[in-house]
DNA sequence: AGTCAGGCAACGC
DNA sequence: GCGTTGCCTGAC
């Protein structure tokens, strides 16, 4: 790499840029051209904007103003051996998941634009996730420059508080205003503390808070679980998950008893094991 | 035109 | 506790 500022983030084990980003994870990085370097660029939380590039024979390179952020932010610091380790043994289904797509991992966002775009995503599919968030980002964030192009921040909770329901609908949002609005207003009042539940260490406590926020079920809860709090035991079931686990899986029961199931089969990394069955998913039924 | 999409809350039993 | 139903919007 000869483009000035850019640092090469080292990494064990697989690791796919575009797999990750395409992931349904994360919705708002941008392809982007740094120095003639091609690349994607974004926020991530009210910082400014980082780029991140992998060359051909798989190296990973960044730019950011936080030496740090990107190796954690991408999961670039996750030990792949041992996590695989950890799977059941034996499991042809998850073995052939893996081989699809070997090089995702779970990303690490900041908490509020996490939980914030999983309030959006109900009902939606990624092309329209990644919509939505454009517009509030445009709309209520802080706009930064990279590279001759503009990119915008999440916004804020104050930023959506004291945007209005009404002014959030005009984002595409239809009844999801309502949730968004809400879960912004109870951070800015201080009842939800986001603070306080980001450094909390045991899930179960931060999935019972999330749960009190209006537009916040088991999924999404989730969601923010594993794509922001780091526990990676955590396991999202959506249409998707639960057609892989019915069809291939076998298992006819549903909601909390699949989720239970789920989460003692797949063991303390059942999340990374989410992530390989549902690209898995979305490719073969 | 009707259906459906990466859920949730409210309601009925 | 279970299973239904309505909900905004855009893409097909």
């Amino acid at each position: 790499m000869s483009v000035s500022g850019l640092v090469e983030i080292p990494y064990e084990g697989e690791f796919s840029l575009v797999d990750t980003l395409k992931s349904g994870q994360l919705f708002h990085w941008e392809s982007a051209l740094l120095d003639g370097c091609a690349g994607f660029a974004g926020c991530a939380g009210g910082k400014g904007p980082s780029f991140i590039t992998q060359s051909e024979d798989g190296r990973v390179y960044g730019l950011s103003n936080d030496e740090t952020l990107l190796s954690g932010y991408f999961g670039l610091d996750h030990a792949m051996d041992s996590i695989h380790a950890t799977f059941p043994q034996g499991d042809e289904v998850l073995a052939e998941a893996i081989v699809y797509c070997p090089g995702i991992r779970l990303a690490r966002q900041p908490m509020w634009e996490c939980l914030a775009t999983f309030i959006t995503s109900s009902l939606k599919q990624v092309a329209h996730i990644r919509a939505i968030s454009m517009k509030l980002r445009r709309r209520y964030g802080v706009a930064h420059e990279l590279a001759g192009q503009t990119f915008y921040s999440y916004p804020e909770p104050r930023a959506l508080a004291s945007a209005g329901e009404e002014a959030l609908r005009e984002c595409s949002l239809g009844y999801r205003a309502k949730s968004l609005h809400l879960a912004a207003q109870a951070i800015e009042s201080g009842s939800f503390d986001l603070a306080q539940i980001e450094s909390e260490e045991d899930p179960e406590k931060v999935m019972a808070a999330l749960l009190e926020l209006h537009g916040v079920g088991e999924k999404i809860a989730n969601c923010v679980l594993l794509f922001s709090g780091g526990f990676h035991g955590a396991f999202p079931i959506d249409v998707w998950i639960e057609r892989i686990l019915r069809e291939n899986y076998r298992k006819r029961v549903r909601g909390q008893k699949l989720q239970k199931w789920a989460v003692d089969y797949f063991g303390e990394n059942a999340g990374y094991a989410q992530q390989y069955l549902f690209h898995f998913a979305r490719k073969t039924l």
